[in-house]
DNA sequence: AAAGATTGAGACGTCAATCTTG
DNA sequence: CAAGATTGACGTCTCAATCTTT
């Protein structure tokens, strides 16, 4: 941790940071252009009916909705919109809290996820984790985790990055 | 590799690859935040002047500037036209090969790059190199090289992720 | 016809501003 | 005024089509 004070990079360090990045610009074109072929879906709006789809009554708030999906309000709005138009949720003001929205999962959508999901979990295994051995999973479990802790100190997105059983369907 | 055949994830797995997509949503906004407050630019418009700006006679050909980016040409065109219109980078045709477009750094494209390099490499050290230890660096490494053999498998992009040096500077 | 590169249209994300309820 | 959420404008990326040179 922090070998030098100098601000650059050593040959070790610069190795991972160039490949990292590679991983990070190829990675979300290789899922999207699965799902968007085989189930008219982005990555994100998948991984958000998906969230829906295990959660009770098939409803999240916005807000819980944005930490479990690493994303902004405004973004999670727009993207809930098109959904919504689309007739894949359904968007209700809570009876308990009249600032609270909440987002659920239509039958209409519940049946689209499910059908997309085997797809999408033979793309992930095909592209990440077979790539990887079961060591190699748990150091990169280990390793996004610690980057996470910088990247998202608060923890508000990430919700406690747990439970999110994407296969969830 | 290839635990089942089924095509659902263990916990295991699944554990890496929400982790993994955390970390493909965040670091980019993190990277991108700090390098537009402080120099003006996007992370892609900051690697591509750092290549430039090691390239010999500061020059590249788009179709090279495109694989070491991990960029698609229609991308990398667009920016480097923003980055020829800001005085940037200038573009010329090549002489052996008229399909060919050359694009240079300019002064003004390397001062900027200069003026950027030291505080983009310390938010790298802090948001990522200094949250691993040395070992978990190395393993990084070796887990990207094994990811992007799948996720690019000619290798035409990504270069041969070699000899990116993006303190480059 | 293939390779190198550019263009324009459409889709998405970000940011700042806004609105409403507590 | 703070919290939850939405909206609109703007910038960038993607995809398909196009153009030129080999």
């Amino acid at each position: 941790m922090g070998t030098q004070d100098v601000p650059w990079l050593s040959r070790e360090e610069l190795a991972a940071w160039v490949r990292l990045n590679a991983v990070v610009e190829l990675l979300p074109g290789v899922i999207e252009t699965q799902l968007r072929r085989d189930s008219g879906l982005t990555h994100f709006e998948y991984y958000v009916l998906a969230m829906l789809s295990e959660a009770p009554e098939r409803t999240l708030r916005m807000t819980a909705l944005a930490g479990m999906t690493s994303a902004t309000l405004p973004r999670l709005s727009h993207v809930v919109r098109r959904l919504e138009e689309r007739g894949l949720v359904v968007r209700s003001a809570s009876l308990e809290d009249g600032r609270v929205t909440n987002a659920s999962l239509t039958d209409a959508g519940w049946e689209l996820v499910v059908s997309a999901a085997p797809g999408h979990v033979r793309n992930v295994r095909a592209n990440v984790i077979d790539a990887l051995s079961s060591g190699q999973v748990a150091e990169l479990t280990a390793i996004c985790d610690a980057l996470l802790k910088r990247l998202d100190p608060s923890g508000k997105m990430t919700g406690m990055y747990e439970r999110h059983d994407e296969a969830g369907a």
